[in-house]
RNA sequence: GCCCAGAUAGCUCAGUUGGUAGAGCAGAGGACUGAAAAUCCUCGUGUCGUUGGUUCGAUUCCGACUCUGGGCA
């Protein structure tokens, strides 16, 4: 028998921690994040952070582990991931992966396979300087030339993605789109139970921007000037997060703050269409329109320990 | 009351030397396998304010009207 797993995502704002506390409750389970951005200390209320006294006695992995500073990724998300899986199983409990970081989600359901790559970054810079002197066009040249295939599904624009392929190529030595080819048929190794809570768009668009002011009354300027006097610059990974990168440029004087408010709002709607592109490409997925039960929690956790019981997960 | 300027896509506006129109934003769809809250791709028909006139033909020129700014009384 597969070992159980739990999956509890959904667009940013459609209300998974609370639905998750009470998930953990009913099935005696434990909680791993799957947020790229919570994973950070210090940035608690524009990553939307569940606060301690909110988690109701739940054991919470994978929350403000990793100092802003340093560089996180999903290898390293996949392998702290595994290990808190290990331990909740060790306490004979169910694991539940609870984000919106679909890209996250995947890279535990599926297992995907990274192989350590030791001078990648290395030559991340060296690709990313090439780009910036010579233009993407080049750069997607040099691919055509070692992985035809990839550069035919790649579009030349899309940088970051053409680099990464250059430098899947120069380490393994192998082209990443047979690389992604293999990955791609693998079955998921666990017994999996994996929700989408979703809800009409015009609501979660109004919600996302009620969210974002409540964020600002909250203090998410305040919290990212401290960020700021910490080191925090827009160039490291975490202040690519909604909420730092524009407070950022407000306070760096590139914009004023009505103007940087707007564009997080409009940009963080931007995201949860993405996340909703990407739940729907994936397979396998049970989804939950909240509108369908008269967005009752009680309804849907029902709803939602019966599909669990139907895969004999509890 | 008079003078001037506007009235074109959900919003801001461009434009048609008269042959029924197009950008940005908003919005929608998609991609994604070591940056993923990142990165990238695709998608624009709307009584061109209303109504007369000139014209083969008017959203474009002329008149009247309505509304919105601004100015003068």
């Amino acid at each position: 028998m597969k070992e159980p797993l739990i999956v509890l995502t959904g667009p940013t704002s459609v209300g998974k921690t609370s639905l998750s506390i009470a998930l953990a409750r009913q099935v005696d389970g434990e909680i791993i994040s799957a947020d790229s951005m919570q994973v950070y200390r210090h940035m608690d209320i524009g990553s939307a952070k569940i606060r301690p006294e909110e988690m109701d006695g739940i054991t919470h992995y994978l929350v403000d582990v990793i100092d802003p500073l340093e560089d996180f990724n999903i290898v390293r998300f996949q392998q702290m991931a595994k290990e808190a899986m290990a331990e909740i199983r060790g306490k004979g409990r169910i694991p539940i992966l609870v984000g919106g970081t679909g890209f996250y989600i995947q890279a535990v359901t599926r297992n995907i396979d990274f192989s350590p790559e030791d001078e990648g970054t290395r030559i991340r810079n060296d690709l990313e300087a090439m780009a910036e002197e010579k233009g993407p066009l080049y750069l997607h040249q040099m691919l055509m030339e070692v992985d035809p295939e990839s550069a035919a599904q790649i579009h030349a624009n899309n940088v970051k993605r053409v680099i990464r392929a250059l430098e899947f190529y120069k380490v393994s030595g192998q082209p990443i789109s047979q690389h992604n080819e293999e990955q791609s048929e693998k079955e998921t190794p666990y017994n999996l139970a994996y929700f989408v809570l979703n809800a009409p768009r015009d609501l979660l668009y109004r919600r996302i921007d009620q969210r974002v002011d409540q964020m600002m009354q909250a203090g998410l300027v305040d919290e990212v000037r401290a960020l700021q006097e910490m080191g925090c610059h827009r160039g490291i990974n975490s202040m690519q997060g909604l909420g730092y990168k524009e407070i950022l440029d407000y306070l760096e004087g590139r914009t004023d703050l009505s103007e940087a408010v707007r564009v997080l709002k409009r940009d963080t709607r931007h995201f949860a269409k993405r996340q909703l592109t990407w739940f729907r490409r994936e397979k396998d997925v049970i989804w939950v329109n909240k509108e369908e039960f008269d967005f009752d929690d009680n309804r849907i956790l029902t709803f939602i320990l019966e599909k669990c019981r139907e895969k004999e997960i509890i």
